[in-house]
DNA sequence: CCCGGTTTGGCAAGCGCTTGCCATATCGGT
DNA sequence: ACCGATATGGCAAGCGCTTGCCAAACCGGG
């Protein structure tokens, strides 16, 4: 049983005695219509508790009050953290939000994107693999907002990479460390190159690259061990996780005989024993101005990029060098 | 640059040279229309890449071509998996999917369900709060599925929460426990309320209830130690956590000196150290039953009642008594 | 060959909204 | 009072698609 109670612009229409055209400039239209007669035009629609039909505006305007995240992997709190700082601010502005896990394939992330871009109002695009350029493609003039990525010309918010770096290794080399590794992340991710630039200059020792996972993290332990390092920042914080497990499971202490940090800062690096230190990601910060960039883009501003600077946040699983 | 001029009906019509009437029928009744004809009409619509405009869709028919799926925390891994469950699956059915978190309050979950339901098809509500009438007048007619949750005369797919009481009280039992104790979960949640009453119903001492966060774990420790327990089931993995955290804070080894184990078996059960004893609350299946339910619900069929049979994971927060 | 029944496909009426184009009202200035 | 500029709101043409209705074509049996 389907009861259509859906009022239409017509219905308010008639109930203030309007042209229905009228309606619809009050409602998207500020200003473009006297005041007096908008006031009864508002008292209309809530009179009827009229509801706009996103489809027929879609339709005729162009406008879908709805916006696409895509991300390479969902289930990582790092980018649920985002996706729900954008769902939560999307509803503030009475937009909602699709979303699409790419599993950090360039052709899902792209056949994503060319999905949802003729339904959406634009796209924010969480670490993406593909070239920028296929991306712009697929999203058929669409904006899009990149996280954690940086392109000419293209609008971004992203962590400051090279401050991630910088941050840990100052943060170890305050405890007395100087046999320091970096591990490496995928080179398909912007980030993962960033740092590893950052790390080349400040002239300490790489491993990897691995792949950002568990297992990726504990395959590195062997490595860690023969290389003789006391201290390990890993690309994020499941990698430290499987580092952590590594060293549990060859009988290392942690931290004191190797100190272990991670990077983004989810919810469950302060839950693991030891907590883990870890460089803040800040996801809230960056999905909220993801969002707001995109809203920016809307308005026809030109694309912008916002960088956010990570910060340290230690705990248990770095201490000073024994 | 933009060749992206979406071909519409008519152009493929044009080209196949039908009515564009019976390119719609072509595409959306299969068998209405002529074997040779709809072979003609799909080479056309092949040809000039046709993508259906989902607007113009809805709005003439009422199909959207969209699912939404609505979380209490999507940052909670376990619903997580479902929703990138879900999406997978959508993605096959060329539908998309809308997410929404609720943040397990009862007044955000109906604004949701509200808000989504005019555009999507139908709903996939993960453990509700809200009384299930109102979210069915909240959604306006639309199918719903409620997942961890069931009700009179609905769809719902759910883990069978007695089974998790069950399998877990009897893998401590087998390990020589008999001070169990059962952690309750918000009593809100149909899911806590099954849990506890077949707690009662083994005759197992029942803890809480509390948040089912970190810090309600961690709260827990001072009542396991007090009630003399030897083993406790939690009613998620992240309490598990939690009282991980409070036993090593305290100085009590696991599992020789208390065994834990949690629920749902998200990805990091497995990276804590111990590894976590859990009981898998399968939120891949459940996920891709959930869309499944839906699909057939979408179909014409009766609300249906999938129950998944939980599994135990057995690690190393658990052990033989001591 | 004829006839009623069944396919098949054309036709056009919308679905609810936005927006360019106009006609009319309003208004300040002279 | 008169004039042009400006603010205001009506009008209707679609946006791209679905679908009920109907006519033409087709089928097999008598």
């Amino acid at each position: 049983m389907t009861n259509r109670d859906t009022a239409t612009l017509d219905d308010v229409a008639r109930r203030a005695g309007v042209h229905p055209g009228t309606v619809s400039r009050v409602l998207t239209r500020p200003g473009r219509v006297n005041e007096k007669t908008a006031a009864r035009v508002q008292a209309a629609v809530a009179a009827v508790g009229y509801r706009p039909n996103l489809a027929a505006r879609q339709l005729a305007g162009g406008k879908t009050s709805r916006v696409a995240v895509i991300v390479p992997d969902i289930t990582n709190p790092y980018f649920a953290e985002i996706v729900q700082e954008v769902q939560l601010g999307a509803r503030q502005r009475s937009e909602s939000v699709l979303v699409a896990d790419s599993r950090q394939a360039a052709p899902d992330e792209l056949s994503a994107v060319e999905s949802l871009s003729p339904n959406v109002d634009g796209l924010i695009v969480c670490s993406p693999v593909a070239a920028l350029g296929t991306v712009r493609d697929a999203a058929d003039g669409r904006p899009i907002v990149y996280v954690n990525r940086r392109g000419r010309n293209v609008a971004a918010v992203h962590v400051d990479q090279g401050a991630v770096v910088t941050v840990a290794v100052d943060h170890l080399r305050s405890l007395g460390h100087d046999r320091i590794a970096v591990v490496r992340g995928p080179s398909a991710f912007w980030s993962a190159e960033q740092r590893s630039r950052l790390a080349r200059k400040l002239g300490v020792a790489q491993l990897g690259p691995v792949s950002p996972t568990y297992d990726g993290g504990l395959a590195l332990i062997d490595e860690i061990v023969d290389g003789g390092f006391t201290a390990v920042a890993t690309f994020n914080d499941v990698t430290a996780f499987g580092v952590l497990g590594g060293a549990a499971a060859r009988g290392i202490r942690v931290p004191d005989e190797l100190s272990v940090i991670g990077s983004d800062n989810i919810p469950f690096s302060a839950m693991t024993n030891p907590p883990l230190t870890t460089v803040d990601g800040c996801a809230r910060r960056v999905g909220r101005a993801a969002l707001d960039l995109l809203g920016s883009l809307l308005a026809g501003d030109p694309p912008r990029v916002v960088v956010v600077d990570p910060a340290m946040v230690a705990r248990s699983s770095t201490g000073i060098v024994s």
